[in-house]
DNA sequence: AACAGACACAACCGCGGTATA
DNA sequence: ATATACCGCGGTTGTGTCTGT
């Protein structure tokens, strides 16, 4: 009755890596005899192993028409089609990839393609980009990925040889984290502000608003955790977050009320603001670009190196090497300090 | 130079469907 | 008809290599 026990319940076989003479021993039986039966390969074969894992090695490795090294854009694009598909039928894709084996577009998958994909903003499972209402982590990990791949974070200068564009993503970066971590104290301001959009809108040059509003009263209103000093070099007397100042970030941006009140779009100005918060100093509001905290939107004329308002980058690198300072400085123990780091 | 952690990939394990005695 | 082996598949693990400290 039945069939007889199979090869794998056999005591003393060998497991573990093959080694090249047991893959020759393996070759030169199949390419005598076939491999109808993989039970009995082992045997006729002369391997201590079981026609499992004879047929495993042969079909992920010794099979003659197996393409091996690294994977073509094309070769990715289908398989991510075919993902979107199919789901995690490996066999089924590897048979739209000639010389390609489940096994090996599998773990290609799984090392490579999902982090990419990831990386994308798409979700590996449903292929669907990844919404923001899951988690405000995955907001960083995605911009962090962004930054990372568009070679962003390249070098050991973080915000040298970078273009204004490339150092507003990094600022809103930085400020996702910081919202993260004290979201109480670093408000979107977009959400938060009754009356926000005059103010913000006032200092952005996407905004057609052809008289801007003065912001700074209004930005005080935003929340009572969020003010803007008088003076850069002075420390608020509103402060009621003490304890917090040594951990302040470097001065990104000061303002002057009065600069803060005049600024117009379109005007050249080196004023630097910067925004008190429970958790030390908002970075990223500077000149007359202030950035929203919950997004970044620039113009390409902004972004592009022709943009008359070069002072908006100059002003961006006085700050930025400030912050290169306070990455640098060894004497600081600054919690933002590694956390950044 | 040594070590630790991260990464990539080959191989194994277990399960479900199918074949067969 | 039934029990059991075989096959193929997807998930997981183990190990060698690489990289950073």
């Amino acid at each position: 009755m039945g069939r007889s026990p199979c090869c794998d319940q056999d005591k003393g076989v060998k497991k573990g890596p093959w080694t090249p003479e047991e893959d020759e021993l393996l070759t030169v039986c199949i390419n005598k005899n076939g491999y109808e039966n993989w039970r009995s390969l082992p045997k006729r074969a002369g391997l201590n192993r079981c026609g499992k894992s004879c047929r495993l090695r042969w079909m992920n490795y010794l099979r003659p028409d197996i393409v091996r090294g690294n994977f073509s854009d094309e070769e990715e694009s289908t398989i991510i089609k075919l993902h979107a598909l199919l789901g995690n039928k490996w066999s089924k894709i590897a048979g739209h990839l000639p010389g390609r084996t489940d096994n090996e577009i599998k773990n290609y998958w799984n090392t490579h393609m999902r982090k990419k994909l990831m990386q994308m903003g798409i979700d590996p499972i449903t292929h669907e980009p990844r919404t923001n209402n899951l988690s405000p982590i995955l907001d960083v990990s995605q911009m962090l990925a962004a930054a990372i791949s568009n070679g962003q974070f390249g070098n050991n200068n973080l915000f040298n040889n970078s273009t204004p564009l490339e150092d507003l993503l990094k600022l809103q970066l930085i400020h996702k984290m910081l919202q993260i971590i004290t979201p109480k104290a670093i408000p979107n301001i977009n959400s938060v502000n009754p009356k926000p959009d005059s103010a913000i809108n006032s200092f952005n040059t996407n905004s057609v608003n052809p008289k801007p509003e003065p912001a700074a009263a209004q930005w005080n209103a935003i929340d009572p955790h969020v003010f803007i000093s008088q003076d850069a070099n002075e420390e608020s007397s509103e402060n009621i977050w003490d304890g917090f100042e040594d951990n302040r970030l470097p001065g990104l941006v000061t303002v002057s009320q009065e600069n803060l009140n005049t600024a117009k779009p379109g005007t050249s100005t080196t004023t630097e603001v910067y925004v008190q918060t429970r958790a030390g100093v908002i970075p990223g509001y500077y000149g007359d670009q202030i950035l929203s905290s919950g997004s970044v939107s620039v113009s390409p004329a902004i972004s592009g190196s022709n943009h008359p308002r070069s002072a908006l980058h100059s002003s961006g690198s006085a700050v930025l090497e400030d912050w290169e300072k306070f990455l640098d400085d060894e004497t600081s123990d600054s919690c933002w300090k590694s956390f950044l780091e």
